[in-house]
DNA sequence: GCCATTGTTGACAGCGTTGTCTTTTTCGGG
DNA sequence: CCCGAAAAAGACAACGCTGTCAACAATGGC
């Protein structure tokens, strides 16, 4: 009743699981078990509880649960910090309303890539931070430190378009092949036949499905690959510039180019202004990421739109329920993607 | 004794301030008092336990310091979700490594203003997360019921770029109206004398105090004002476009447009584009904010730099002095900006 | 050399919740 | 109407740390 009586005093906004109690005349155990949807309470009881919470306005100390049970309720997401956030933006956006709707926090790591400490920076998080599974946007999950550190602290987690799918995982993965198979097609279709490619960052899972649908496209339309209309690049504004001005040097100019991603293709559309080319009638281009940067370019940029922030969404409810205990669903079919076709293929 | 024999299992990367006071032979008390820096221990005894917890490679429990301590080691970052993240971008880095070196955790909320529940929304995070301190990045910082509310929750809050300083509270300014009054000076420099002017959404700190250095700008070098030139926007892309549209086709087209962010200098370049202007040739263009968008776009946009991340990290740090009940700095100085000269002016 | 003072150190009780185990209640079957 | 089993509810000890206060050492003044 002391005891009670203390925490009745209400003091700056602490309303306790016993203030609960007392209003519900039940006891502690009982709240907390209606609170955390445990069964063994009878619906009559649970109605006065859950009265009483909302009365109060009750919301549980998520540092006592933490303390207390063996969940933090706190999810990372371990990144490396990208130049062009929009991917990023995404995939936050994605990961943190999955996490308010599941009632987790989302605690962010960045990082720098590749380094000897990577491992430890994230032992030191997990530990530190009690996180209780994390996630993984490309290129982490293929990072092999970080997936046996992973393995080893028993920490379940997410990756985002890893190069293969991680075994007893939650796997992410949309259709890079075969929307970079329909993007090519989209300009073999327009009569397109020298077609120039850059490739992404080899750490990246999405390069070489990207880098496959390309081939896979000339292929069905029985155009020759040439190794020489191939540049690589590293998903970054100047590596797609450095790979167009190789591409526009070359005797015989492709007509048209592929970039991996939007940012590349930014590059290519800047080198390409440089030396007064006009786009589309010069040259075509087309990127991949449907970022905010596409739409503000000029030309447009034709690109692939992928539901980034709904896979992110995916991948923290998958692991939260992974962590619920929920059964396994079934592993998920690769999200679709999308041609949002602009102005910048003539 | 039991105690320290029981928390010595170690299990699953789980050290605890027992296994340290035991390697170190002293009491639990005294490890604290030296991990949180307080006074009264001997420098020996102090390097016996740091020793320890090195060797053991120790790291407070959050969740029990939280629990048992006064503070929750955790500040909050509550912003509007903005279409082009690239100003967000550099807020959460400065933030995140303001607060990785000061020991605490950040939290995100995101927002859309204007809501009526939005002085709710922050109550509940400030309440389940125990949020002790919150970052406002502009507009946050200029929205009264978020001002009201925090004060009176009694939350210290950091405002960056607010329309005018938060009194009692940490505020961050940046030289806006001097940088825009030298960016407008650099077009005047330049022979320019009919420039148009965007500019951004009336809620944010920043819009008043740009357009103010453009007027000064004018006034400097008696050229006179004219309303006509002058069009409202919101600190897009879309708004930035129609900004244009209206100026380009007024009888006497300005041959400069100052826009008062990247993202409408990029609506302005692509209807500028559209209409088979060419840039800087026909129209000049300057943007403001140095976003990576301004460098990607063509021509590169002459834009201003402002040190964001800095001003976040800042912004982070100050807060969390204060929290520590350091004694409160002076009142920082606005940051100076910069002007990143590119090829959009002639 | 003794006492007062100051500086160090330690014992122990919370902090608000969940886990475990015990007690009480309910209910159906004989 | 009673008994046993199962369901519901409660008591109480963790969880790992900090705050408070008490105990103990070191120091200096007389």
């Amino acid at each position: 009743m002391a005891k009670t009586a203390k925490h009745g005093e209400l003091r700056k906004g602490q309303v306790t699981i016993f203030d609960v109690a007392e209003q519900a005349g039940v006891s502690i155990k009982t709240v907390s078990r209606v609170v955390n949807n445990e069964p063994h309470v009878r619906p009559q009881t649970k109605k006065k509880v859950l009265e009483a919470v909302q009365r109060l306005q009750y919301r549980p100390n998520a540092a006592a649960r933490t303390l207390s049970g063996r969940r933090s309720w706190v999810l990372g997401l371990v990144y490396e910090n990208p130049h062009e956030f929009s991917y990023m933006k995404d995939v936050l956006n994605g990961a943190l309303s999955a996490c308010e709707a599941g009632e987790h926090s989302l605690l962010l790591r960045p990082l720098s890539l590749p380094s000897a400490e990577v491992a430890e920076h994230i032992e030191r998080f997990v530990i530190q931070a009690r996180v209780e599974g994390i996630i993984l946007p490309s290129p982490m999950g293929d990072v092999p430190e970080v997936l046996r550190l992973l393995r080893r602290m028993e920490v379940p987690f997410a990756a985002i378009a890893p190069k293969a799918p991680v075994p007893g995982q939650t796997n992410i993965l949309c259709e890079d092949q075969e929307a970079c198979l329909s993007l090519t097609e989209f300009l073999i279709d327009r009569g397109h036949r020298s077609i120039g490619f850059i490739k992404g960052d080899p750490e990246h899972g999405a390069t070489d499905k990207r880098f496959a649908g390309y081939r896979q496209a000339l292929r069905k339309h029985r155009i020759g690959y040439r190794d020489g209309l191939v540049r690589q690049g590293y998903f970054d504004f100047d590596s797609g510039k450095a790979a167009a001005a190789e591409l526009l040097d070359l005797p015989e100019t492709p007509s048209a180019i592929v970039a991996s991603n939007d940012d590349m293709a930014a590059g290519v559309l800047f080198e390409a202004h440089r030396r007064g080319l006009s786009m589309p009638g010069d040259l075509s281009v087309v990127g991949f990421d449907d970022t905010p940067l596409a739409s503000r370019l000029w030309p447009p940029l034709t690109t692939v739109r992928q539901p980034i922030k709904e896979m992110a969404e995916t991948a923290a409810r998958l692991l939260m329920d992974r962590l619920n205990g929920k059964a396994a669903h079934p592993p998920e079919a690769p999200f679709p993607c999308e041609i949002v076709v602009r102005e910048s293929v003539a």
